[in-house]
DNA sequence: CGTTAGCCCTGCTGGC
DNA sequence: TGCCAGCAGGGCTAAC
């Protein structure tokens, strides 16, 4: 990271779950956050009080910094250089909000797949952006069961996912993403998505649609909820 | 190629 | 009240 010393950042985007930050130079400083990495806007020097699970500080002219905090230490902070970065975001699918993401595309995606549903929509190879929360959520939304074979979605079932999808994650970014645990934004604000989960983490619960009971399964290793009468 | 299981990591939760 | 096994999960690798 001392080669990012002098560098002007000249912009901030995000590639599925990846935040980027372009630099002068042509190359990128990559963040991805996994479950609890967290960034955040600070003054510099950095405060005694934050420096648990601190994992970088990058200090700017003026006396602010961008710190990288991660409890887990899953997270990853990288640098790739101009060359290495169009293979490197090849490896992704398209991103659900834009408009190569159609019930065409998503339609050409289930074919044939015989992974279960939910699988495939976390698949970051497929479908750029999809975590867990928001998979559950869109799968209720859409009425489809997460063990369902990806290729036996067609037709207006398909069209309904690429639509729940899409309104999911409007939905979350509106409501500034879910603070289950640690997330928290730039300015240590916390996400209320998670008061709106209809599914997700409410094992046990009433469906809000029908009033039965919100169940818990295991998915390709991952903690899934759904409600079996609504989604079939 | 398509798919699945296991691993990484640490703080929190649930059951006793 | 205290203890500890197990859970949480995104992406990578190995294996089939």
């Amino acid at each position: 990271m001392r080669r990012l010393k002098g560098q002007t950042i000249e912009s901030l985007c995000r590639r599925g779950k990846y935040l980027l930050l372009e630099l002068e130079s042509g190359q990128t400083l990559v963040f991805h956050l996994r479950m609890t990495g967290r960034l955040t806007r600070t003054e510099s020097p950095v405060p005694k009080s934050d420096k648990r699970h601190l994992r970088l500080i990058l200090e700017f002219a003026g006396g602010s910094a961008l710190t990288f905090h991660d409890t887990r230490r899953f997270g990853k902070a990288f640098i790739l250089s101009t060359d290495e970065a169009p293979a490197y975001w090849k490896k992704l699918g398209p991103e659900p909000l834009e408009s190569s993401f159609n019930n065409k595309y998503l339609a050409g995606v289930l074919d044939k797949r015989t992974r279960p549903i939910k699988s495939l929509l976390l698949d970051q190879s497929l479908i750029a952006g999809i975590g867990n929360i928001y998979a559950d959520e869109a799968l209720y939304r859409a009425g489809i069961h997460p063990e369902r074979p990806a290729g036996e979605i067609g037709g207006e079932e398909a069209r309904r996912l690429a639509k729940a999808l899409k309104e999911t994650l409007k939905k979350a970014i509106k409501l500034g993403g879910s603070s289950i645990d640690s997330y928290r934004d730039a300015r240590g604000r916390s996400g209320s998505f998670q008061h709106t989960f209809r599914v997700h983490r409410r094992e046990g619960e009433p469906c809000p649609g029908c009033g039965g009971i919100v169940k818990k399964i295991k998915v390709g290793g991952r903690g899934t909820y759904f409600c079996p009468a609504c989604q079939r």
